[in-house]
RNA sequence: CGCGGGAUGGAGCAGUCUGGUAGCUCGUCGGGCUCAUAACCCGAAGGUCAUAGGUUCAAAUCCUAUUCCCGCAACCA
């Protein structure tokens, strides 16, 4: 067994408030990281906020504020949603802790005394509206900035450069020799072709165009920009120390995964892995990506106005805990791919999945006990290892793991859900209710409690996607809260009283049913 | 000819590598059950697997061409 899993997510730009997008991310983390904790002792997840650069400066001008003040302000937006979406990170890192600048200057000077950022003037095209060089491909053809329809000014700038062209050949040589660090596996060649035509990359900014930034050491004329200041917090954020990295950070690292959106594939798998290679540091294991969420098919965008938050979504449906959200952003969409969300599709996978099949099979199998057994568990209901409600368990626990361990989270999910199904067909199949009419008590004693240890297996495995409806289905089957997969053997449920009608209730109401709407006017 | 992915019943997808009765989830319709959250179980309808050729006893699957969609190349999570 594995003794450490780390895990970073991306950390986010707090220009703005979080929407579903950055919801997804976090969610495909936190789900990760519940699961690996099932399992390990030692997992630890990190998320952050990346909190400088002109576009902060700009906005916190814009409204008359300092830009800590509009970072602050994002920033508890963020940890907000967090909390409500019950993101179990172990640390949030902000860029502008005091920790991070101070070992982002100690990381900058690094790479600098190693000989691979050097000083350097280049002339470009510079639109004062963009606030950044254009290339002149990205011209419109009249040679005007495609945004702002204004001729760009040829400026001279000395800036510091990382020398990322000298990591061309070590980085094709690593992507190509290591299947596992890029998923999914079709980025590889995209990034394979970026390589070819790798420059080196400007990692500086004058102060007078950027002054909201980490200063470069020994030359306050300049800031440093985004790739060292924002990627390095991975490191920083668990103690590294050039010359004195903290324990935390010897455990950890190298990370085993770091979860990232499509967008910045180019950043991490390039420009972050050849930093650490400079630093003389392992690579992470795998750097995944994700999608993009797009609301009704389209994309979420301002100018279209579909933007939506998560906390839309949960106070849309009234939702008491974020399970049924965190279920559907983590089951429907396979990492990678995009995936959509449209409030239909939502109502329709959480009802099918969490209330009809695992949340039903619950109420009525606890109902069944309550009526013929008096919500008792004797001895010699105990069924064995052998039974096959107990094998399928069994089944399911190796193929979830064995997703996870591809990153696979929506398939782990489907795996559930058709334990779930097969459990429910079981119960038809075996129809207790007619064996206790017949009499046939032992024999419905025994389904009854093949499906209830199948309950409390299929409660732990849908922990890292529905902890609160995890939590509730052990309550209600009279179980201890351990969700640690150790719990996982055959027989948990142990002879005793279990359960009486006022204690059952369901642990997931189908949305717009006639119950929740009744607990809407409440 | 820049590189790559895709087109499968109403919707979303698997199957393509290793040719051989076209499968899953949701929806629709019919039936069953009555323990349960209009739930659960069974069955049915619905697809010439983008188009046109080719290879083969046999093609969703292999080959060629065409059409359409998408990703990357470009600091959107």
């Amino acid at each position: 067994m594995q003794e450490k899993f780390y895990l970073t997510t991306a950390i986010d730009y707090v220009n703005g408030a979080p929407h579903i997008g950055h919801a997804y991310e976090k969610i495909l983390a936190d789900v990760i990281i519940r699961h690996k904790r099932q399992l390990i002792d030692n997992a630890f997840m990190l998320t952050g906020t990346d909190e400088h650069g002109i576009k902060i400066q700009k906005t916190a001008a814009s409204k008359g504020i300092t830009p800590k003040q509009l970072c602050d302000e994002n920033f508890s937006k963020f940890e907000q949603a967090w909390k409500q979406l019950e993101i179990s990170y172990d640390k949030i890192i902000r860029t502008t802790d005091e920790e991070h600048k101070k070992a982002v200057k100690q990381i900058f000077k690094k790479l600098y005394d190693n000989g691979d950022i050097y000083k350097h003037t280049y002339t470009g095209l510079y639109c004062s509206g963009c606030e950044s060089f254009l290339s002149p491909k990205d011209l419109t053809p009249d040679g005007l900035c495609p945004h702002h329809l204004k001729k760009p000014e040829e400026i001279t700038e000395e800036n510091y450069f990382f020398k990322l062209s000298g990591y061309k050949d070590k980085l094709i040589e690593y992507i190509k020799s290591h299947p596992d660090f890029i998923v999914p596996s079709f980025r590889v060649n995209e990034i394979l072709n970026q390589l070819e035509n790798i420059e080196d990359i400007s990692v500086s900014r004058t102060k007078s165009s950027v002054s909201w930034a980490i200063s470069v050491p020994g030359d306050d004329s300049q800031s440093i920009y985004v790739w060292i200041d924002a990627l390095s917090n991975y490191i920083t954020a668990i103690g590294y120390d050039c010359e004195n990295p903290s324990e935390l950070f010897n455990k950890l690292w190298p990370a085993d995964v770091q979860i990232i959106g499509k967008d910045i594939i180019k950043f991490h798998s390039i420009y972050w892995t050849a930093i650490l290679m400079s630093l003389g540091l392992e690579l992470p294991k795998t750097i995944l990506s994700h999608g993009w969420i797009t609301i009704d098919e389209s994309k979420m965008s301002k100018s279209i106005g579909n933007v939506i938050s998560p906390d839309t979504v949960l106070k849309a449906f009234n939702l008491e805990h974020p399970d049924a959200f965190r279920y559907y952003m983590a089951s429907s969409a396979q990492i990678g791919r995009d995936g959509n969300y449209s409030d239909d599709d939502f109502k329709e996978k959480v009802n099918a999945d969490l209330a009809n099949n695992i949340g039903n099979l619950l109420n009525r199998t606890l109902n069944m006990l309550v009526k013929y057994f008096d919500g008792e568990i004797k001895t010699d209901f105990i069924t064995g290892a052998d039974s096959k409600m107990a094998v399928l368990a069994n089944n399911t626990k190796n193929l979830v793991i064995e997703a996870f361990n591809k990153y696979e989270i929506a398939e782990a999910a489907n795996y559930i859900v058709s334990f779930a199904d097969s459990v429910n067909k079981y119960v038809t199949e075996r129809a207790p209710w007619s064996l206790a009419k017949e009499g046939k008590t032992d024999e419905c004693a025994e389904v009854l409690y093949d499906v209830l240890e199948a309950m409390r297996h299929i409660a732990v495995l849908i922990y890292p996607y529905c902890p609160n409806i995890a939590k509730d289905i052990l309550y209600q089957l009279n179980q201890d809260a351990d969700f640690k997969y150790t719990s996982l053997i055959w027989g948990g449920i142990k002879a005793g009283k279990l359960t009486e009608k006022d204690k059952i209730k369901p642990v997931f109401l189908r949305l717009d049913s006639e119950f929740a709407a009744d607990k809407k006017k409440v």
